[in-house]
DNA sequence: TGCGAAAAAGCACGACCGTTCGTTTTATTT
DNA sequence: AAATAAAACGAACGGTCGTGCTTTTTCGCA
């Protein structure tokens, strides 16, 4: 009760004003194409008044990084701890995850994606921030995939980084084909692609049959 | 003999050591920000120089992706129609791919990856002209696949476009991970990932076991 | 060798960029 | 309500961008 007026300043709730519009443009136009003009104009605010909040166009990229980060935490991966550890959890981090691609970034864009692409050779602090925040999920879902083998889900010599080298490739795959060629059935196959990798690596299921030497076999 | 002085004329010969030049910008930048300034400027030329071959950014951008398109054709598509058709074919396309990662792309960039992300949600020729690309060499691909199943070294019910899209996404992570992570084990993961996915529908393997099933009977 | 055409240069333009600075308007506190 | 601090504004700077002109240089051929 005694917190009469505001309990946050007006200048964070302004920031935060500006960070959401930020993310709108963001998705979009990727963080390359986020400029300084747009966002006051899409505000309705000056030019320096959107700059004064973070002091250079870097500093809002990676304000922006956070913030973006912060949102696909909770959209896509924390909701996934009220699952039992092991494959239902990691299968609900995926499903969490094709879902909000289907909601939010076939329209629009993914910033882990463009981000990656934008600043992948490219030194300075918004990329280091870009590489902490990979390392970051990809973290999350190692640990998800971890669990699954002590679980006796998956077979104990599945590699977890692997696991997720191979599930993230399918989540870019389903970008590539979803937003560039605008092909309707690669939600469909992305589930596939997941069923069948994660099917491969899971307990009970056939052992690895030398699939390395079965593959080349016919080459050279 | 008869043909004394030039074989290509002066203005051809220009064009193409600009497209040469915009194409070691490009993988490094990507195709926007790819600049006729520094084009120029790389050159030894005035911007207006650069320019006239073109008659527009986008265009140049256009020349550029078909420039792309044939040195990547030439690099990993053509040599593998020397090997026998199905699954040696196959596998030689996705070895070609994989050396020439190793060797311009992890350095530098892929045009058909950074050119996705930039152009996926923006219209007009550009974009029309990379998903015309794109579109190439999965064709390209799902034909080699078609091939192997014909030839019998693939499981009939092996979905071409289906295969051709993991395969795709096992390339787009190891960009990632390689590039954005500089992580030296992605080039062997990618080759693991490869071997997997074509083992799994290699003919003569496990049939499909309801992976679909199998995978999400955990969840929900 | 000279002539016509093609290629390159030079210059200027309007637009947008990130950034700085001084001022003015709002919030917050005393 | 007065005083202080925070926030937003407005104008300007130097820079780069793509693009349109005119002029000069260079090339190719008779």
């Amino acid at each position: 009760m005694a917190k009469s007026s505001t309990a946050v300043s007006k200048g964070l709730q302004t920031r935060a004003a500006i960070l959401d519009a930020a993310h709108s443009i963001a998705i979009r136009d990727g963080l390359e194409g986020l400029s300084i003009g747009m966002l006051a104009e899409a505000l309705g605010m000056s030019k320096s008044g959107v700059f004064a909040h973070f002091g250079s166009r870097e500093e809002l990229q990676i304000a922006l990084i956070d913030e973006y980060a912060r949102r696909f935490m909770d959209e896509v991966f924390r909701p996934a701890l009220k699952k039992p550890r092991g494959l239902p959890r990691l299968s609900a981090m995926f499903d969490n995850w094709l879902h909000r691609v289907r909601t939010v970034e076939i329209p629009n864009g993914c910033v882990f994606i463009s981000g990656a692409v934008e600043f992948d050779d490219r030194e300075g602090p918004v990329r280091d921030r870009m590489v902490a925040v990979n390392r970051g999920w990809q973290g999350e879902m190692q640990t998800a995939a971890r669990q699954a083998i002590d679980a006796g889900h998956l077979r104990a010599d599945c590699d977890p980084e692997q696991l997720v080298f191979e599930l993230y490739g399918v989540m870019l795959a389903l970008h590539h084909d979803a937003r560039l060629l605008r092909d309707t059935r690669a939600v469909e196959r992305a589930r596939r692609a997941f069923d069948r990798t994660v099917g491969y690596y899971a307990a009970g299921a056939a052992p690895a049959r030398g699939a390395a030497k079965s593959a080349h076999r016919f080459a050279a």
